[in-house]
DNA sequence: GCCTCTGGTTATTGATTGATTACTACCGAG
DNA sequence: CTCGGTAGTAATCAATCAATAACCAGAGGC
C-alpha cells in the first residue's frame, strides 16, 4: 500500500454509502436550494450533483430525467407548506388557537418557512415556469390546493384568502430578487421588508450574511 | 417586369427593410414576449429571431448578447410600467383625479397593463432572477423605484404601498401559471381571478383564448 | 455607374448539458 | 467464500445554443 492510499483512508471518507431513500432526500434538499436560486432552465444536473456531493449522471439516474427531479421538488415543497398549515389548522381545531388568531398564525407559519428558503423559492420558480406543460400543471393545481384550503379548512372569506396570497407572493418576490442578501442599508428597502417579514426580519438578514440573529453589523 | 416580380410586389414583401430603431423596438417586442414566457435560461436568441421574424445572429449582434437583450427588455417594461403611473399621478396634480381616488386609478393602471403580458411578465421574470448579478441588480432597483414611486410621489403610507405591491406580484403570479388560459371553469380558480383582477377579468380571459370580449363560450 | 453605408443573411464553431452506457465497490445472506 | 443486489463512478455522446465570421443587397449621394 502506498502513503496515498494510506492518506485516503485516514482522511474520513466525506462520501460515504447510504441508503438510496436519504440519499433521494438528501439530492431534493439541494435540489430544492439550487432549483430555487437558479430556477429550472438555469439549473444543471451537474450543479445539484455537486451540491449533493454526487456525480451528475446518478442524479439524473435516481430520478429518470431532470424534469421529473423538478417537479418532485417543487411537490415536496407543496407538501412542507400544507404539513405547515394544517397544523395550525390541527392546534385551531383543539382549542390551543383562538378564531381571532388563525389568520396571523398562519401568516406565521408561512414567514417561518423562509427559513428553507429552498422551499419557497422553488416553489415560486415551479409557479413562473407556468408556460410548461408537466410544471404548469403541478404549479396549478398547486396554486389552488393552497387556495382551497385556506378557504374550506380554514374557513377564511374568499378576499382575505386572496389578500393572504397576495401577501405571500410579495414575500416570495422579495426573496426572489434578493433583497434581503444585497439591501445594503437602503433606507426604501429597509422600511419594505420590514413591513413585509415582520418580526422575522432578523432570521432573513441573517440567513442571508449568516451573521447570528441580532447582529446588524 | 416578371409576373413574379409584380406579383411579390403586389403580396406584400413580408421581411422588408427596416431602420435599425424600429427593428430594435419590434425585437424588444417579441423579446418581452418570449422572455415573459419561458424566463430568461429558458429562452433561446432562436425563438426570439423567429416571433420577430428574422435570423438568430441578428438578433445577437443588434443587442451584443443575449443578456444585454434581457435587460433591455425588464428595463422597457420597467420604462412602461413607470410612465403609466406618472401619468396617473400627472392626472392627479391637474385635478382630473380627486386624492380619495388615486390609489383605485393606480391600481387600474397597473391592471391595465396586463393587456400587453410581455411587459408585467418579463419583468417577474427579471425579478425571480434575482441571483444574477447584472440583472438582479436592475431588478432589486427596479422594484425599488416602483416603490419609491408610490411612496414619495403618490404619498401613500408605506404600509398602503406594500400591500399595493403584494397585491401586484399576486397579479402576476396568476399571469405566471397560466391561470386564465388553463382554468377550465374550475370555480376556486375562477373565484380568485374574479377577485384579483376585477373589472379587468373579461379583458383576462379573452387574450387567453382570443375570444372577443363579453363572449364566455 | 460606382461606392459606401445600412440592414440584413448563411455557415460555422466551441461550449454546455442532459442523458446513456459500462464499469467498480461494498455489503449482507446463505 | 462467493453471489447478487445496491450504491455509486468515469467516460462519452448527441443536441442545443450563443456567438462570430464572412458575405450579400439595396438605396442614395456624387
Amino acid at each position: 500500500m502506498s502513503s496515498v492510499t494510506n492518506n485516503a483512508a485516514v482522511e474520513q471518507p466525506v462520501r460515504e454509502r447510504m441508503p438510496a431513500a436519504e440519499r433521494r432526500e438528501l439530492i431534493l434538499g439541494h435540489a430544492s436550494e439550487v432549483f430555487g436560486r437558479r430556477g429550472y432552465a438555469g439549473t444543471t444536473t451537474e450543479q445539484i450533483a455537486q451540491a449533493a456531493g454526487i456525480s451528475q449522471p446518478y442524479v439524473v439516474r435516481m430520478f429518470g430525467t431532470k424534469e421529473k427531479l423538478f417537479v418532485e421538488v417543487i411537490e415536496r415543497a407543496l407538501g412542507k407548506l400544507t404539513v405547515a398549515f394544517r397544523e395550525v389548522l390541527r392546534q385551531h381545531s383543539t382549542g390551543e388557537i383562538p378564531s381571532d388568531e388563525l389568520g396571523a398564525r398562519l401568516g406565521q407559519a408561512y414567514v417561518d418557512l423562509i427559513e428553507d428558503r429552498g422551499i419557497l423559492m422553488s416553489l415560486m420558480q415551479g409557479f413562473i415556469q407556468g408556460h410548461d406543460p408537466v410544471i404548469g400543471e403541478r404549479a396549478r393545481a398547486g396554486f389552488l390546493e393552497i387556495y382551497r384550503l385556506l378557504r374550506d379548512e380554514a374557513h377564511f372569506p374568499a378576499d382575505e384568502v386572496r389578500s393572504f396570497l397576495a401577501d405571500g407572493m410579495l414575500i416570495n418576490t422579495l426573496l426572489a430578487i434578493g433583497l434581503p442578501d444585497n439591501f445594503e442599508g437602503d433606507e426604501a428597502a429597509t422600511e419594505l421588508m420590514t413591513l413585509s417579514f415582520g418580526a422575522k426580519l432578523d432570521t432573513v438578514l441573517c440567513a442571508a450574511t449568516d451573521r447570528p440573529p441580532g447582529d446588524r453589523g
